[in-house]
DNA sequence: AACAGTCTCAACCGCCTCGAG
DNA sequence: TCTCGAGGCGGTTGAGACTGT
């Protein structure tokens, strides 16, 4: 009893789509609103399997799709979120408005994904290369003592060489490219924008900060999942990804953390006990549990920086999506968001970063 | 100028999910 | 409860553009 294919029919076209194919479609949807794919190509004149009528629709023609360079925030976002749920794009894409989860995979596999790993972090685990075993993959009865020393090598080895954040293949946003704008320009036209696509800018000192902010999110948001899942062992440390100061203080008590719990002041309250941490960007001081008192603070108001549990996370001025309850990411963006907010570092790029991020 | 290698991303493929009947 | 099909999703492909020699 096999299926009938959706896409099996005599003369129906594949591949590019042409100006003018965009064109009836788009005049279609537009009288008749989106859903009934199957019936379309044929209602709307076009030799088109229905499905490839919907991705067409759905990843490029729609008129409240975003396209261009993804921003530094898109990108942290991306990472932060992969760290957290791994491959789910639509998931993914659910936070990022505007943004198709077809766009974001393209995003990550042609450039986060070879961005981490010349920072010698896994993309899939986010956790550094085999080659740099993480001590967080020790047993819980391996000796504390060596995971911070171990902790220390990795970061050293992250400070050194490709992975300064100079020699990163620098994201491709917050150029001034123009967006790719109207639907029948066509893949042919794409050249110009491709070539330039290809001059990297250097990161703002904003996706300076989110990069290291994004590499301690993950470890952060590896905790709060496993957390979540009951399967964080007590007095796990944290990922050496962290730095030295930040794995030697999180020494979680997880049987009695719960992050998400109901009661956000026994949350946020513990936390602040537990992560007296601070981070130190060039000379500012920035204190973890401040954040905290400023999450537990906004919690339930609407704010645009600090996303609070059931409420909208906030990106680049637009609301998203309503985020999941069992989603820690908010948190971690709003972590991303208060640095940024707090940071009166200035991005010279002249300077080598090495030396400045003291992470 | 020509060629080969590399990169990008739109589009396709096949499986999965979920809701209607 | 079961079946079916539309739509959703993630992985993969391949054409075209770019880069290096």
């Amino acid at each position: 009893m096999s299926r009938k294919p959706c896409c099996v029919g005599e003369g129906l076209k594949k591949g590019a789509w042409t100006a003018e194919e965009d064109k009836k479609l788009i005049s279609y949807i537009y009288d008749h609103g989106e859903g009934g794919w199957r019936d379309i190509p044929q209602k709307a004149g076009l030799k088109r399997c229905g499905k490839s009528c919907r991705l067409r629709w759905a990843n490029y023609l729609k008129p409240d799709i975003k396209r261009g360079e993804f921003s530094d925030e898109e990108e942290q976002i991306i990472i932060m979120l992969h760290a957290s749920r791994g491959n789910k794009w639509s998931v993914i894409a659910r936070h990022l408005p505007k943004r198709t989860d077809n766009e974001i995979k393209n995003y990550w596999n042609t450039h986060l994904k070879k961005r981490l790993t010349d920072q010698g972090i896994d993309p899939v685990t986010h956790k550094p290369l085999a080659s740099n075993p993480s001590p967080a993959t020790l047993k819980p009865s391996d000796d504390s003592q060596d995971d911070s020393s171990k902790s220390r090598n990795s970061e050293e080895k992250l400070r050194s060489g490709s992975t300064s954040p100079t020699s990163l293949p620098p994201s491709s946003s917050s150029s001034n490219l123009p967006e790719r704008s109207s639907s029948d320009e066509t893949q042919k036209n794409d050249g110009s924008l491709r070539s330039k696509k290809r001059c990297f800018k250097r990161s703002s000192s904003t996706s300076k900060v989110l990069n290291k902010v994004a590499t301690r999110a993950s470890s952060i948001g590896d905790v709060l999942a496993a957390s979540m899942e009951g399967t964080f062992i007590s007095s796990t440390t944290l990922s050496p990804s962290l730095n030295d100061d930040f794995s030697e203080t999180c020494q979680f008590q997880m049987d009695e953390f719960d992050p998400f719990s109901e009661s956000s002041e026994h949350t946020t309250g513990h936390m602040k006990e537990d992560l007296s941490i601070n981070f130190y960007l060039n000379n500012s001081e920035y204190d973890f549990s401040q954040f905290l008192e400023e999450f537990s603070t906004n919690e339930g108001e609407e704010t645009e920086n600090i996303g609070g549990f059931n409420q909208d996370l906030v990106m680049s001025g637009v609301s998203s999506t309503s985020v999941d309850e069992d989603n820690p990411i908010p948190n971690i963006t709003g972590w991303s968001s208060y640095l940024v907010d707090h940071s009166d570092f200035v991005y010279d790029t002249n300077q080598d970063y090495d030396e400045d991020f003291r992470f």
